[in-house]
DNA sequence: GGAAATATTTGTCCTAGACAAAAACTTTAG
DNA sequence: CTAAAGTTTTTGTCTAGGACAAATATTTCC
């Protein structure tokens, strides 16, 4: 029988959570944590009758908030031991880093109180009137392709959930679609395979490449995130599409990340580009030999530019 | 400098693959890729010059294959030390026992290799083609519902890869919304919130689902797999869902797959339903209190009836 | 045949040490 | 004052074998 004959568990009621679903649910591995423990003395789980760590649920989000401040570049030596409070300032840092950019353009100051507030039909109807008011071709411009921008880095200073990502490119695709649908297309545009490699959860950059890509008239087939490279390459011969498009945040190692890509060239046919994008990249020195890195959201229509060149030369050739 | 001046790099070209990787291409745990080491002897990686484990691609294969059987109810301990060759005719031995239904429904027989020919193009003419000549109604009930079980199955024998079950899914769902567009909406459907939790990394059953219920009309949202419960519910709200549906392949251990459920509901307003689908819940004795468990793709319809009837009463009362 | 008791299989967790890649910092040279 | 080169610190991942409980299979008993 077992051992305690009144258990410990009605203390609380299942709030405490092993290590295997902190990894889970904060990215963060096993042997992480538990090196962290040992070397700056956070997390401090609790342990159960057998001696195995079990974390309380402050630990866990401040563990989440550690991850997410680590997206944007910062080291977990100096985040650790620092309070909840003084986490949350340094999001502050992080605005100050990057929003170096003149002059905010104006549709962020106005779409993102409709994002954070959940309005979506607010917020889809807006969409819609600027799209009237000003035409695909100035509402892709002025509005959507700053939005974009916009909305990646308020994520990345923490302004922003996972799930208000989604809501946005829920919103705004089928505004795209339905414009893109009734305006004739121009040039021929590349079908794209979307998806992430083993390892890197982050889908927000591949929602925010996916409505970049939409607003130029490429195809996209997302797979979602965490793909392994032997089906992305299957998928890419099976679905026929003319570039693979990876995302990567900066949580992953950038060798191992190289590692990949250059693998997945190998096992790719050449006739299909590899597209790798994310923040991961912007401070990149070499780059992968048939691989385009893509630094930032605002080359994308410059990619475009380029490979419809490219193509429709060999086309011509 | 490097303790070896001429290095054992160049025997292979880099087709050797570290333990975190082979973690993350075949879903099986480092720990346990160790354990299965020490007590089968497979896998058997060999080791670089610092004494860590090198996987031959081979043997990567050879796991992912086994993991796949796995995911049919099979255990460990007699597959790892069978040869590729056995493995194949074990996937025989699972559809002789899920197979027993009475004959075949014949949409199977005839779309089944149009898939595996990853032929999208005569796919979707076949379907638009089909739904033409049946009307909707019996297009739904004589082709995609019971050719949606059957992908399913075939998956499960190993018949489909992933991104084979991705291009029937990219297929169907246009042809569907383009139907139900033109046909005036008859009753309220629920709308879904569909994702998987962290931990399973299988989307085909949300990919199944997505195509079960887009048949029924059902608006749906996918959130890709592996969301955290936390941000579930945040997206829950925020996208203002009736029903949150997760899938649950038999890969996860039930035990930790009903904490979790339990936990969502627990943290979840009651006015949203959660509907469990998979594998994993067929052999299932008590079902948990404010869950509706989906043993089989079969039952999709009869639970949405049921959610209409529930709703619609709520509405009047 | 079915329920209860026993046995086997299996995944996850534990400890604590080691090491190499990446980042930060310091020095040197132009 | 910048840029390259060298040094130190930080950080994540890997190693080993032992332990244990949950899940599954097998035997025993009625």
């Amino acid at each position: 029988m077992s051992k305690t004959t009144i258990a410990p568990k009605r203390t609380k009621p299942l709030l405490l959570t092993a290590i295997g679903r902190v990894e889970r649910e904060t990215g963060l591995a096993k042997d992480t944590l538990r090196v962290w423990e040992r070397r700056y003395g956070f997390p401090k789980p609790l342990r159960d009758g057998n001696g195995e760590r079990v974390y309380p649920p402050e630990q866990v989000e401040k563990l989440r908030v550690i991850r997410r401040l680590m997206d944007g570049g910062m080291r977990p030596g100096n985040l650790v031991n620092a309070t909840l409070a003084q986490l949350s300032e340094r999001f502050g840092a992080l605005r100050v880093e990057r929003g170096g950019r003149s002059g905010e353009p104006s549709p962020l100051l106005e779409y993102l109180p409709l994002i954070r507030a959940r309005e979506a039909g607010v917020l889809q109807r807006q969409l819609a009137h600027d799209l009237m008011r000003l035409g695909l071709q100035r509402f892709v411009v002025d509005v959507v392709a700053p939005l974009n921008v916009g909305v990646g880095e308020a994520w990345t200073r923490g302004e922003l959930e996972v799930y208000e990502e989604h809501l946005y490119s829920e919103q705004v695709q089928p505004v795209l679609r339905q414009a893109r649908a009734s305006a004739p297309r121009m040039t021929r545009a590349p079908r794209l395979l979307l998806t992430t490699l083993p390892g890197e959860q982050h889908q927000i950059g591949l929602l925010m490449a996916q409505a970049c890509l939409a607003v130029e008239g490429a195809e996209c087939l997302s797979l979602g995130p965490q793909t392994p490279a032997r089906d992305i390459v299957l998928a890419a011969k099976a679905h026929r599409v003319d570039v693979v498009g990876l995302s990567f945040s900066s949580a992953i190692r950038l060798r191992e990340a190289r590692a990949a890509v250059v693998d997945l060239r190998k096992r790719l046919d050449r006739s299909i580009g590899i597209w790798a994008g994310g923040g991961l990249w912007s401070g990149m020195k070499e780059p992968v030999a048939g691989v385009t890195m893509i630094a930032s959201l605002d080359v994308i229509p410059a990619v475009l530019t380029q490979w419809r060149e490219q193509h429709s030369k060999a086309v011509y050739a």
